[in-house]
DNA sequence: AATGAATGAGCCTTCATTCAT
DNA sequence: TATGAATGAAGGCTCATTCAT
């Protein structure tokens, strides 16, 4: 505590009191809010996307004045960010958790796309997904910090494994060795498939990835 | 036969004579003007995104005046729009030309994929259709569009191609044919990461969708 | 009581407290500075015109941002309309007031006449009347106001007591009762006249109306 | 014709021989279009004020290119000016004419307002006014122009006429002396209530102007 | 910390004016 | 002379950001 600053004034000296006491419920508080505030800008960039999401209606839908964004995060841009950010990491950790179970190529394929069903698209993080396509370009840092966070994490992760499969004779080819990306091109496409044509041609995103895999893995379909 | 309007009228000949070979070059420029300026369109739109770009921009680019923009096009909006439906329209005819062949399935999708290599990926169109991803949330008129124009036409004829496979014998399953969407996800995706992680992670389109390929039709990879 | 809750009533209330006289006093700012844009926009409009006036030059004569403008009124044409509105509304009760009172019909025109010239002729309502006749026939819903608010209200007042005094014979015509325009007439010509010539032939506005007076009741001319 | 310009090219050879046998043609024809210029002109000008019209509507209406009227006025406001202008000065003579001939007061002024009638009210004149009114405070040289050419030129005759007929005894007051102004007003106040009021509380100008004749001259009423 | 009124830079759009044909 | 495409300055309006309370 500085004394200065704390003897200063009146004002001030209630300021610290104020906060004083209920540090830890304050802090808590002060998370809850800001968690507030990046749910509602998720909800209005993902509906207008960056730029034609207005602070104003952020404040509006996140239930504090405009003003108050502003302590919370330094701009617009800062905001975009951090949330893409904060909604992104915990991805990782469930995917990861998913591939590391020792299971058969298929039942791990399997297991992801079921993952990605119930913890992105099932929920608002598909929309993360969206607007780090959508914005990704213009916030070339955001895309890196997708790639390193994300993909970069779980592609070796992939990679690794069907290798091994294709060692062990479990895969035929190699094809998704050298590009893994192609086990998860429809769950993207599920998503963006639904942000745009959902309305008038909507997508069972759980039968197309079932038949994705049944296209993946031949032999075992239908079982 | 009076001579004033017999000079009119051999007046207006002349004019109409004098005006033939400019008019024709007019009308050439107009259309050249018009192109250059969706040229220069659609080079900002797909770096900034819509709402981000500034018609000064496009104008600068297209080496016309801002006030020029609008004799060609009644506002923002309807330029984007237009260079949406006028990049896409030549689009549908090559690939269902490519599609009306008699070809094996396989050689079909090969086709197929190789139209989309040259005439998307290779070439700015591949910025529309990222553009449709980012934007279509916000333009539904676009992604219906896109939907009626494109995914209408091409995804009813893959359909009934591969269920006649189906038929045949010629594939054992019909995943494809229920999601014949599986069959480009690969494309979009490689559009995608060419665009978010190109500049860092290059991804060799042609490989990843020979991989695709070799995925789909196992027995025949590496003939 | 949790403390939580109990903090945050007491900062309630201390809000509450601390913005009691602020508020009231930001309330009235709030009027004033309204106030000072709308004055603003009258001695601008009334300069320039609706069409040539620029927000700019509201915004600098009032000594706000141009954006201030935009948090007080919707629009400019808004901003013309409130203007004329509020400034009109006033003018009805002091004519009807006048009006009511129990006197000769000249003695009522004569007061009338002298309303006019002191809340009125004298003041920059006289603007607003420029403006109405200036303006009002690109913005119809004005001059439907202007009749429904002003002369609506006025005219039929006029028209009973006149018609009151040919039946009792003060009054010899009944040209004034079915054109009671006429006894304004003048009134509005002054204005014009001013406006108009007023920097090279001035119009002593007090001894035209006296004029007009005598060509009213003539009998009771120069006492 | 000077030679340097005339031998210098087939076109020009051929628009000087064009130009030079049907000279005086050609001029009536200049005139004419100038002339649907002026009528174009005063059309849009009365029904959108000088800011709000567009060169293009002029140009349209007129039927000839929007840069044609730059052939015939330097600018928008010289436009403007010179419609005033021309459709002004046939008015004074007019009235002027009228005003000479030998009747008494009373069958003067009823002359006057007919003319008044016939030739403002009833016709595009009106408008003439009406722009002067709304626009002369903008325009100072076309509020001077107007006073000088018609209101200086028509008041003194009026009052000259007037002061003889107080002299004479013709009129017991010399308040019309002082202000001829007020015989007009009532014209004055026709032509605004009818743009501004006459879609929905039409005004018999006729019957307005005779009731005015009544209260001017009261003895001779319904003669 | 929170508020929301105020700011003013920035962008879309219009339209008087020019000029090549 | 006549045209009308092209120009670019100007102005209405928005909205991210600031700041007094």
């Amino acid at each position: 505590m500085r004394p200065g600053r704390a003897r200063k004034t009146a004002r001030s000296r209630m300021r610290l009191r104020d906060r004083g006491t209920p540090a830890a419920r304050k802090k808590e508080t002060r998370t809850e809010r800001r968690d507030a505030i990046l749910d509602a800008a998720l909800a209005e960039f993902a509906a207008q996307g960056f730029a034609a999401t207005r602070l104003d209606d952020i404040a509006r839908r996140a239930a504090v004045a405009k003003g108050t964004l502003y302590l919370y995060f330094r701009d617009k841009e800062s905001l975009f960010k951090e949330l893409v950010r904060s909604r992104l990491s915990p991805l990782v950790g469930a995917i990861r958790t998913a591939a590391a179970r020792d299971l058969s190529v298929r039942a791990l394929v399997e297991l992801i796309l079921n993952v990605f069903l119930t913890e992105i698209y099932g929920t608002s993080r598909k929309d993360i997904i969206r607007l780090i396509i959508s914005e990704g370009p213009r916030f070339p840092e955001l895309a890196e910090f997708y790639h390193r966070e994300v993909i970069a994490r779980v592609l070796p992760l992939l990679r690794r494994r069907l290798r091994q499969a294709v060692k062990s004779g479990e895969l035929r080819q190699d094809a998704l060795v050298r590009f893994p990306q192609l086990l998860v091109a429809p769950a993207l496409v599920a998503i963006l498939w639904s942000a745009l044509f959902g309305r008038f041609s909507p997508l069972d995103a759980r039968a197309f990835l079932r038949a994705h895999l049944e296209v993946l893995f031949p032999e075992s379909a239908r079982p």
